[in-house]
RNA sequence: GCCAGCGUAGCUCAAUUGGUAGAGCGCUAGAUUGUGGAUCUAGAGGUUACGGGAUCGUGCCCCGUCGCUGGUACCA
């Protein structure tokens, strides 16, 4: 025999093991139902993409994390990094499909990261795009389609945030930041030894500062914004030199604040009074807010945020997020925005659309922590005990009955005694255990179980002979009922 | 990527100043005359992450690799 290998995984991997499995598709099949309720339609494309039309001929995929593909041919291939390089492709190659085109896709991503708490390198991302609208209409669509979709999830209260990058662009030019910054940056430490060296970044850098408020506070970005600040580790974070009055500017638009949408919009209008085209983008955010105030989405479940600054380089328009209120260490749940710029790369044109793009993993992560879903290893809703070859047929022959009743039945296959087979009922929590045995037969009836009944009835007693005399949530049906008795049971479930 | 800590049975952990590994839970089998729980009995399961070094001798010390955890950076 030859060397053995260790079973293991590739790290920022994971297998779903049934129950989990069970969990994760239930919560696409949640998703699925409100994305076609909305009218979108399903795409699939595959895993693997050529490296160029991933990032383009610029050739960033050191930075981009992303995973290759060797194969026999030696061609530069990778594995998709997202849902939406792809979405843009086919949109790019298929120009008879129709526009709008409003798209679901759910699928996984791979990225070369490492892997974090609630973070791995394979996940699934579930997206829905409307891509060839150019009214904000399309982007209150897609945000009301994010509320209800966190409503059918059952994930508790929730808040969907939006703002837009065209307001923090304006908040640059409010704030007088220059297109440019340059940095002074400390590289080194450990072996190599330190130093100090110039570095040119983007005026929108500020943005990835600001988008750290949550976690550290105002001071610490104020701090980041100007000189830069040493942590407990004793590293140095680089600031990014503004002086103090822009970085007053940038306080003053952060302090625009409120539960209610209106009135953050007032605010930043009045704040914003003299920035150039300032009352236009306003005025998109306050259409949409608008609408989706028609149609109910009140100020407790979608709000106006400034301080979203995510994913910039890409975003055009509107931004929007959405968290979990129990559970706001799991971040963004739910993000997107408009990007129109999506078709660029491939047909030199301009498209318009918008999106959003939920993360089933880190989802689902969230919901059992939350206690909000239940991990069932087995689908069967019946297990067919079998008690010995006298009653096989038969025990076969219900399970067949329950079957083509449309009841999910398992039929025991193993070759335990009774007692281990409502025991492995009981371990992957099937509800209900149909025993058939020589009595049953002579006496023309079934014995069905109610496990989880039984379950609480056990912890009432001590005694085995009283628990086996009891037989805790039990009953005796004719055999003939078995399939409307079965039925009658689990609808009480 | 960087900094720190950790890595002993499936899981949670124990093992006195270095003297060649143990418990609970779980699992498996059985008993309680055809039933989950409780109880009782028995059993399986570890090259102490991996590789090297120092030592008469190491789970424990030193070096390296890998993995995990926390922090930090990054996140289209």
């Amino acid at each position: 025999m030859g060397e053995q290998v260790t079973p293991r995984l590739y790290r920022g991997l994971r297998d779903y093991l049934p129950e989990q499995m069970g969990a994760r598709l239930k919560i696409i099949d949640t998703i699925r139902r409100v994305y076609e309720n909305y009218g979108f339609v399903p795409l699939g494309t595959p895993a693997i993409e050529y490296l160029d039309v991933l990032v383009g001929t610029g050739g960033q995929e050191a930075n981009r994390s992303i995973f290759g593909v060797r194969n026999p041919e030696d061609e530069k291939l990778g594995l998709r990094f997202d849902l939406t390089v792809p979405l843009a492709r086919v949109i790019s190659q298929y120009p008879e499909l129709p526009r709008p085109f409003r798209r679901y896709q759910v699928s996984p991503v791979w990225r070369a990261d490492k892997p974090d708490r609630g973070r791995y390198r394979e996940f699934t991302q579930f997206d829905i795009d409307s891509v060839g609208v150019e009214t904000e209409m399309a982007d209150a669509e897609i945000m009301a389609a994010m509320a209800d979709t966190l409503t059918a999830l059952n994930v508790g209260p929730f808040r969907v945030r939006f703002s837009s990058r065209m307001v923090l662009d304006m908040l640059l030019r409010f704030a007088e930041v220059p297109a440019v910054l340059r940095v002074k940056k400390v590289v080194g430490g450990g072996r190599v030894e330190k130093e100090t060296v110039e570095e040119e970044r983007p005026g929108a850098d500020v943005f990835r500062v600001l988008d750290k408020l949550d976690k550290i506070g105002m001071d610490r970005v104020r701090d980041e914004l100007t000189t830069g600040y040493k942590d407990e580790s004793g590293d140095q974070v680089p600031g990014l030199g503004l002086d103090l009055s822009q970085v007053k500017r940038i306080e003053q638009f952060l302090a625009i604040q409120s539960p209610r949408r209106g009135e953050v919009l007032e605010q930043l209008e009045r704040t914003f009074a003299g920035v150039e085209g300032a009352k236009d983008q306003i005025g998109v955010l306050r259409r949409i807010s608008d609408t989706l105030g028609s149609l109910g989405y009140g100020d407790d479940r979608i709000a106006v945020d400034l301080s979203i600054a995510r994913g910039l380089a890409y975003y055009t328009g509107p931004v929007f997020e959405a968290v979990l209120l129990d559970a706001p260490q799991f971040g963004s749940v739910f993000g997107g925005g408009r990007y129109d710029d999506l078709v660029l790369r491939f047909l030199g044109e301009r498209v318009p659309a918008t999106g959003a793009s939920i993360g089933v993993d880190r989802l689902l992560a969230a919901l059992v922590e939350l206690n909000r879903v239940t991990l069932r290893h087995a689908t069967a809703q019946v297990l067919v005990a079998v008690m010995d070859d006298t009653v096989r047929d038969e025990c076969v022959q219900m399970a067949f009955e329950l079957r083509r009743a449309g009841i999910p039945t398992e039929l025991y296959l193993g070759s335990k005694g009774i007692g281990r087979q409502i025991k492995y009922a009981d371990q992957q929590r099937v509800p209900l255990v149909v025993v058939y045995g020589g009595d049953e037969k002579a006496r023309g009836v079934v014995v069905l179980k109610e496990m989880e009944q039984g379950r609480r009835l056990a912890a009432e007693t001590t005694s085995r002979k009283e628990w086996l005399r009891t037989r805790p949530g039990q009953l005796e049906v004719p055999r003939a009922d078995l399939v409307p008795a079965t039925r009658q049971l689990l609808a009480g479930v």
